[in-house]
DNA sequence: CATTAAGCGGAGTCATGACTCCGCTTGTCA
DNA sequence: TGACAAGCGGAGTCATGACTCCGCTTAATG
């Protein structure tokens, strides 16, 4: 039902807006420990409240999870925007970076993303779009200056950079590793040589 | 191949051998559709056997979903090292490509064993540890032959084929999508152009 | 203040799912 | 073929975890 956001419903109680992000915040931190398993309870203890209340602000777990998923999608693509705004060919390289880290630190949520069936509610689906959205205006500006080949999209990007969070994921927090996968990724975006027009791939397809 | 069985123990009766690989069947196919929430009762179902049957095979759920694993990643080690038999630079990238499209096929694989906690059981190590070293082998053999450069090593290698692997469950078995993404992370692995100016080297810091 | 309903907590309910137990079945071997 | 242990099935046990219910607390307002 029109049990949305905090738009278009009347105003919550200060208390009850306070409970509802230490419930989200609680969430983010144990989705990251224990991934989309956690329990519900487990979130009621560590924000402090009772059952009652995660249940009265999120009716399931799963839109519970689904929430946290499009808050932190939100916030990526602000700092997409944020990057594009600055301009410049590498912004794209430079949020496909701190997405990664950023990602690594609070790991298991494009895992919940995925184990959830993605793109079959509104809240997520919005959030994802906008996400590539943003992604894509990266990625256009950085073909422009020829920093990225001609022959990718957003959706090649979008893939990428799931698979690096993943496999971020499954490693650990290694940061260096981390990286390095990144940066072979990103070498694989480059246009093969300097100043030239890139006509295909290099094996077909 | 399906010499699965414990060394250190007496031969199986006939049908407790069959059951065993029935159970493993399924649990392996039940991985791909549900993940490593799979139920314990669904695979004797699924393997026509009682649910006693299953544990008596495999003590815990753990134990069984590690037992699948493993399996998994002695067949691919089985197929590393006959593509590295054949020779040739490009058989690194050729297993690479077979081995996405195969795991997309039964997705969920390397998802559980990253929700096991990889490394800490040594059936599922020892698994690995085979796999990373025939994965080493076609590596050393594609730089060998200056098809993938230099300064990348087997980690870098695994980790993104981790990556790709868990991209490919994320979206769904998009085969085509998941050539794509493969197709960009091995030009990143090639050598870059002669021509290349270093202030971009691959060392980024 | 007093009033009031929005919001709260957490014991309790119910479904699920891992694992056990034990009497029955069947492969194996002499 | 008979003897017997290896192996089997699946009802039953117990822990866990999502979600409900309802009497109490407290922010908001006059």
């Amino acid at each position: 039902m029109g049990s949305r956001k905090k738009s278009s419903k009347r105003p919550l109680r200060a208390d009850a807006a306070r409970n509802r992000a230490a419930v989200l915040e609680a969430t983010e931190a144990l989705l990251g420990e224990q991934g989309p398993s956690l329990s519900t309870d487990e979130v009621a203890r560590r924000a402090g409240v009772g059952v009652g209340t995660v249940f009265r602000h999120f009716p399931t777990k799963e839109a519970l999870l689904r929430a946290v998923v499009a808050a932190r999608a939100t916030r990526l693509t602000e700092q997409a925007r944020v990057l594009a705004g600055e301009g410049g060919g590498e912004a794209l390289f430079l949020f496909l970076e701190r997405a990664v880290e950023h990602t690594a630190t609070t790991p298991a949520l494009i895992h919940a993303l995925v184990a959830l069936g993605v793109d079959s509610e509104a809240v997520v689906r919005d959030a994802k779009a906008e996400f590539v959205a943003a992604l894509g205006e990266l990625l256009t500006q950085a073909q422009g200056e020829g920093v990225v080949r001609h022959d990718v999209d957003v959706i090649d990007v979008y893939d990428l950079l799931v698979a690096l969070v993943h496999a971020a994921e499954a490693r650990g927090r290694d940061r260096d590793r981390g990286r390095r996968a990144l940066m072979i990724v990103v070498d694989g975006l480059r246009p093969r040589a300097p100043s030239r027009e890139p006509d295909e791939g290099p094996s077909g397809a």
